[in-house]
DNA sequence: GCAATCTGATCGAGCGCTCGGTCAAAAAAG
DNA sequence: CTTTTTTGACCGAGCGCTCGATCAGATTGC
């Protein structure tokens, strides 16, 4: 799951790997939200990690390898908060309102790193950036589940196969919308608002649909 | 209109200004879709031009000028076609499934250049970065008169200001997704499956609208 | 012949990354 | 327990290089 194991290191004690790297995940984050990936200098993640520039260095061998580090913390709070409301959600269109609601309020809380996810992927090399796109497809792939689930119990009409999966990504990129175009919305509209619309906006593509 | 008089230049002869920056353009957009603003040199750009790195800099006083011509033809483009649809469209129903098609067909079209806009807006300065921003609206702006076009003409129910702006947005999100998306939607479905799916849920927010 | 335009060698700031070295603590030896 | 040796995390000056930008001189065109 965490791909933090592919990154290799001089280090020979694995914890201190794992605790050093969230320190300069958390480091990085805050850096690379406020000033961009490439305007933020190494020596500046290894001052604000706490250490030198050749201590940052024996636990990851290049620049990328902390973006990589980054977006893959990032993809794992998103993915463990979408978990987490599907342990905890009901059945049907209960479930479906609920992900909605739930999935934009993260959308809502990580907007800063939902918008720095989107200027960084470009930046990283072509094995990782298709691990980004795979997080993403599978974040898309839990709404999908969701949309069979609820149509399986009855409760919503079955979408074929390919207008679910066109179902699920609206969700997704509407969630990453509201990051997105934060600087227009907010003036207008409260994140409350904007569940209530794009939650209703959804269900009514079920009221055509058996047509 | 056009932002290219704002950029300083050393040549006299204002033709020839207009000229060779559009060469600049030309060359530039080709070589930002395809490596990047950042991975893209000066000197690269002089070359794909056909001048030498002096002359670039007789036309231009720093990258970022460049990057803003770009984005700036790149606009034209968009405003030019969004317009073209809305003089040529018909009324209510018809005119809102019309703008909706031709605005995917556009992002369509252009979604090297729409992804390339996205990447970049973060570099440009600050008040260049605010006309970028501004267009955004702009365009959204067209969706919703349409949308209340088409509600004053009685051909669709009348939604609340704030919604048919939220509707608005959809429309323009979702297009731009497209683009963002290309990767994985071209590998199982067509533009006009798109167009078919968008334009249902877009029309089945009007359904469930008159309860 | 003099402006206007073009050229490309040259500059130098800035950056990612390296590598020889230090030192505290653990392990081994006595 | 004391001394010696080894280990490995940590350090930071500096190397190598890139790339945006400059400018003095060559070329062109009127």
């Amino acid at each position: 799951m965490n791909q933090t194991a592919d990154i290799p290191t001089q280090i020979k004690d694995p914890n201190l790997v794992l605790q050093r790297r969230r320190q300069i995940v958390d480091a990085s984050v805050k850096l690379f939200v406020e000033n961009g990936f490439h305007k933020t200098t190494t020596r500046q993640i290894a001052r604000a990690t706490g250490f030198s520039i050749g201590s940052l260095y024996e636990y990851v061998a290049s620049k990328e390898d902390v973006l990589y580090l980054v977006c893959d913390a990032i993809h794992a709070e998103v993915e463990a908060s979408v978990a987490k409301i599907l342990s905890d959600a009901s059945q049907g269109r209960e479930a479906l309102s609920e992900v909605i609601r739930e999935y934009l309020m993260i959308c809502h809380r990580m907007s800063d790193h939902i918008l720095l996810m989107y200027q960084v992927t470009q930046f990283l090399p072509p094995q990782w950036k298709k691990k980004v796109l795979e997080n993403e497809i599978r974040i898309t792939g839990i709404f999908r589940d969701v949309l069979r689930h609820a149509a399986a119990s009855g409760d919503l009409p079955m979408l074929d196969e390919k207008t679910a999966e066109l179902v699920a990504h609206n969700i997704s990129v509407l969630g990453q919308a509201w990051a997105f175009r934060r600087w227009f919305y907010t003036r207008n509209y409260s994140i409350e608002d904007y569940i209530a619309f794009q939650t209703k906006t959804i269900f009514s593509i079920f009221n055509g649909q058996s047509e």
